[in-house]
Formats: C-alpha cells, sequence, structure tokens
DNA sequence: ATGAAAGCGCTAACAC
DNA sequence: GTGTTAGCGCTTTCAT
C-alpha cells in the first residue's frame, strides 16, 4: 500500500485539495503549505502520474519513433530530444520499428493508448506517405525523412544539397566513374539518389546506382550487411566504379567490410565517401569522407517544434531544412 | 473529446463491464463479442492506458537507467532490454544519468511517481553504496555495475576474469610494461582494476594505472576527453608504458586519439586492448584488441530477471555473471 | 485561502 | 454471462 494524497491530507490535518495545491504551487497560505510539506516529507509521498494524467488530461509524454536506436544516427537524435523533453518536464517513449511498417502502425497505436502530447517519427516511406496524420488524435513532427505529401511539420537534412556536394567533391579530386548505394525504405534515401543523379547530370555523367533493401532481422545491423553484400557482388562487376557513395553510415560500413574482405585499396582502387560522421569514420584507414548531420540541433529542433505545435495548434506547418557539413578525409584524396 | 469505453458501451447496446471484458478477453458470449468489437472497430476506440494503470495498479512499464545512450555498450543492452520488455506487454523509460548521482537520485524518484514494475540500473558507485532498495518500492535489478553491499538482482561480466585475460594475452605478445586506465565512477572500473592489478601481480610485474573521472557536460563523449587528455600526458612521461589498457570503449577511444596525436605508432611503439567490441574497433588501423561483452545477453538477461522478481517477488537474489570473449586484433600484435 | 465534492476512464466485486 | 456500482488517486470547480 502506498500513501496517497489522502494520508498526506490527513497528517497534515488539511484537505486533499490543500494537499494537491502545494504540490502544483497553487494559493495557499505559508503556514499550511509547511505544514503539507512536512507531511510529504514524513510520509515519503510520490505523486502518482497515472493519477494526474487522468484527471488533468495531459500526460506530458511524447512518442519517439525510430527504425533502430543502435543506428549511431538516431542515438545521437534520441538523445538531444530526450534532454529538451526531460528539461521540459516531459517523458519519452522509445520505440523501434526496425524500418517495419507493421510495427510502425503498432506504436502509433500504442501512442494512441497513452494519449501522447505528440510524437516525433522518422517513418518509412510506405507509412510516411500513407499516414493520416489528422486522425491521429496528436501533432507529428517527422523526422529525418518526410513523404512529399506529409501534412505536419518536419526537421530534415537538405539530402539533395549535400548528396551533390559530396560529388561535387569526389569530381574534384578527380573521380569520374561515381557509383551510389542508397537505402530504399524512407524518403531519405531517395532525396540523396536524386541529388547524386542531378550533380552527376550537371557534370554530363551517368549515375549507376544500386538499392539496398531493408532487412528485419534481430540483433545484426541490418542495413550494413544488405550493403556489404551488394557492393560486394558491385566491385566484382565489369562496371565497377572508381568511386563510391553511400547513403548512411550503415550502408557506408557495409560498403567499407567488402572492400576490406576484396582487398581492394581505398582510395587508390576505389574511393569512398558517404553520409553520417561516426565515430569510426574518422578511426578508419584511411578515414571516411562523409556528410556530417548535426544531430544534435535536429533532435533539439525536433523537440522544441513539437512544444511550440503543443502551445500553437493553429499555427502553420512548418518544415526546418538543415545543411550537412563536409569532413574530407583520405578515403577520398586527390587522384594523382 | 475522444472516445471513452462508455462511448463504445452505447454503441454497442451493452454494458462498459461488457466492453472491459471484450477488450481482457474474459468470459462474453460469441453474440456479443462480435457487437463490441464492431462498435470498437466503427468509433476508433482506444483505451486509455492512464486510466487502465490507476485503476488496476500495475503500470506494466520499467525503467531502464543508464548514464548515456550514445555509448555503445548502452544503445546495444537498451535494444536488447526494449525487445524484450515490448515483447512481454512492457514499456520502458528511459533515462540517461551523465553518471551523476543527482540526476540518478531524480530519475529513481521519478520512477516512483510512475509506479513501475520495475527498474534496470547501471548506477554509478556512489549510489549503488548508499542506495537502499528496499525502500524503493520496486524491484531493482543492476547491470553493468554492482556495489558490493547491493541488495538486488544482476547481470554483470566477469570483470577481474576479462582484465586478466587481456594482460595475459599482453604477456603472451612479449609486453611487460603494461599501463591501465580505468573509469572511477563505477564498480566496473574498479573491478577491471583489480583484474588489471592481479594478473600482473601473478606475473611478478608492478601495475600502473590511471584514473578517468567523470564528466558531465552535455554534447560531447565525456570520458573519451578525459581519456584522451590523460593519455596523452602519460605518453610524454618517462614511465610510459608499452602497452596500455583501457577499462571501456569510451576511453579506449580515447587513447587511441591521444596515441594519433602524438603520433606513436601501434603497436611498434606502444599496444593497445581494452573493452567494448563497438563497430570502430575492428575498423581502426590497426584494429584494437578487445574484450567483446555479450551485450544483447546482457540487456535480455536483465529484463528477464526482472521480470521473474515481478512474478516471485520472495525468491533468493540472483546475480548472472556473464564472460566476455578476448578478440585479438592488430593492435597487440606480438613484439619481435 | 480553504474544503467538499464531482469525476477523469477504467477494472473488479458483487448481484442477478 | 451480463449489468450495476464502487472506487483507483488525483485535479478542479464550486461554495464558503
Amino acid at each position: 500500500m502506498t500513501t496517497s494524497i489522502k494520508d498526506v491530507a490527513q497528517l497534515a490535518g488539511v484537505s486533499v485539495a490543500t494537499v494537491s495545491r502545494v504540490l502544483g504551487n497553487g494559493p495557499v497560505s505559508a503556514a499550511l503549505r509547511a505544514k503539507v510539506e512536512a507531511a510529504v516529507a514524513q510520509s515519503g509521498y510520490r505523486p502518482n502520474l497515472s493519477a494526474r494524467r487522468l484527471r488533468s488530461q495531459h500526460t506530458h509524454t511524447i512518442g519517439l519513433i525510430v527504425s533502430d536506436i543502435r543506428n549511431p544516427f538516431f542515438t545521437a537524435v534520441s538523445r538531444a530530444v530526450e534532454d529538451v523533453a526531460y528539461q521540459s518536464g516531459m517523458r519519452v517513449i522509445l520505440c523501434n520499428t526496425d524500418e517495419n511498417p507493421d510495427k510502425e502502425a503498432m506504436y502509433l497505436r500504442l501512442m494512441q493508448e497513452e494519449r501522447v502530447s505528440g510524437v516525433i517519427f522518422a517513418a518509412t516511406r510506405a507509412t510516411a506517405e500513407a499516414l493520416d496524420v489528422a486522425g491521429l488524435g496528436f501533432p507529428v513532427v517527422m523526422i529525418d525523412r518526410a513523404g512529399p505529401s506529409a501534412r505536419c511539420d518536419a526537421v530534415l537534412l537538405d539530402n539533395r544539397a549535400a548528396a551533390a556536394q559530396l560529388v561535387e567533391h569526389l569530381l574534384g579530386a578527380g573521380y569520374r566513374r561515381i557509383g551510389g548505394l542508397f537505402g530504399n525504405t524512407s524518403s531519405t534515401g531517395a532525396e540523396r539518389h536524386a541529388g547524386f543523379v542531378e550533380a552527376m547530370a550537371a557534370a554530363g555523367l551517368s549515375a549507376a546506382a544500386r538499392f539496398v533493401p531493408p532487412r528485419w532481422a534481430r540483433f545484426v545491423a541490418p542495413s550494413a550487411e544488405a550493403a556489404r553484400a551488394e557492393a560486394a557482388g558491385w566491385l566484382r562487376e565489369a562496371d565497377a566504379p572508381e568511386a563510391l557513395i553511400a547513403s548512411n553510415g550503415l550502408l557506408l560500413l557495409g560498403a567499407v567490410k567488402a572492400v576490406r574482405e576484396a582487398g581492394v585499396a581505398v582510395p587508390g582502387q576505389l574511393a569512398l565517401a558517404g553520409f553520417d560522421n561516426d565515430s569510426w569514420t574518422e578511426l578508419a584507414d584511411p578515414g571516411m569522407t562523409v556528410i556530417e548531420q548535426p544531430v544534435d540541433e535536429i533532435g533539439r529542433a525536433a523537440m522544441e517544434m513539437l512544444l511550440e505545435r503543443l502551445q500553437q495548434p493553429g499555427r502553420p506547418l512548418r518544415k526546418v531544412v538543415l545543411a550537412g557539413r563536409l569532413v574530407a578525409r583520405g578515403s577520398s584524396q586527390a587522384r594523382r
């Protein structure tokens, strides 16, 4: 039996309403406030958040739905989201979907049952396009990916520009036959592919691309393994590129593994570049040229947008588009 | 206004109790069940979990308190915990303490207010030793670290044995002046230090150790930077070791950065070894020799222990001690 | 400023 | 098998 507000009231010789007011910094005389605080301390009372939420009709809880917390991008974003959330008195419920639309649907449903105030969501393309945000009952801020038709706030990277930047960097370093490895579950992969194709076309070059499907397996970095297999196959073919772009950190990791296994020299035989400045990209030999995403900023901005949306439900939709930063390292060293 | 169980009951022409029974798979005739299910589907009803928790007095929620989700060890453990939890119908509230005892206390308090069923906790040594588990009101499973006096279930690595294994590996590779870099906030660092000292003593060697204090800063891998600074200083001294052990992945990362900056050859001038088979350790050049922790197993075992404890509150305390696995790579190659 | 009382949405006795 | 009813612990009118 835990102690309730009733016990505290009795102990302090006041009504439950007064205790509630003390807890909520309501108008209470100094004398009674002191008595209540003493009773709280003595009894070790802890307010029951379920009761509070039920009665007050706000949960002070948000959902954070990502594909896999083990992806360093989402790890960093989550941490930033959580910090802002806790500072604002909000809890976070974290969900991993493994890019699986069924799990996405399940967790959205769970969020409804939790009566969350809002959700920050990195959706697959399928879900982003089909999602009826209005019917959900809470606002959604999309991160990392957003369908063209998604009617909600979003915090995104300028993916086309970033991909183009990577291509221009490689062109500047003297590479011409540039290939790309892209994920195909999220809009992010599609946008980076588009930027890649555009930049190549602008240079009068054709853009060879391969797409890596999702893997919903457990306990293995799924897309990294798929990327390794895809890259390994490509490297054996006659049209193997002289430079390779990978559209996210996991795919780049897979590409590196394939290259190692094949004994291909980087950048001598194959230059490499990709997205996400994960810690290994700096330590690998040679270091990986990457587009660094402002991960903290993405998480913080998403949480702040959600808080603002909660305060002003009617305000116009907003998209925050952040720029990536090119970090040039040895893997794309200029040809000589 | 969201639809409640009352609305569904009215729509189906039954009592709320019947709706509740349908939802909870209670005894209901097929005819009524069908009507209720139709009403649920038509109204888009979602049960309110706050109300359910308040009434039923169980939250089906656990707390997971770690120092920093960005530490790959905790990332992996968290994912495993969450998978088991969701499969068992439990939610997870994740908290990052940054090794800060004040935050630990704050989050434990929050867990009480949430009336969580239990908590999985990677505590600092200070908290692990002072914690009154009995007074918390919920069971705790310690992971990664445990105070000697901690009166609760735990899932741990055999830290002494693992550290000793690392030492023996280095001795076998011909290194003698072995130094160690240890964290000093958790019992883990202390145990690994003890194993290090013992193994060195067994070989008749003295064990030079340095300790890295915690850093509670934001947005920087705290202990990695501290380790870099500590290692950088040490390498400049007259008594610089010929091999260095780092007691976790972040410290090893810091050591590598120091070594790179100083232009020290690995393993030629300094051999390196540590804990945690993080992805960069394989990709770095040379690859890092590490003790791999069974991260999935740790998370899964912790969640399962907690579930068992909830079912049998009175059962004796249990400690699961898992073995680390040595992954030998180039950073500790035999001297010649 | 304080207290009495209603009720948030649900489950679990208890009656039939 | 089904309905009625009493709370779970709290906030929030509404009186005073």
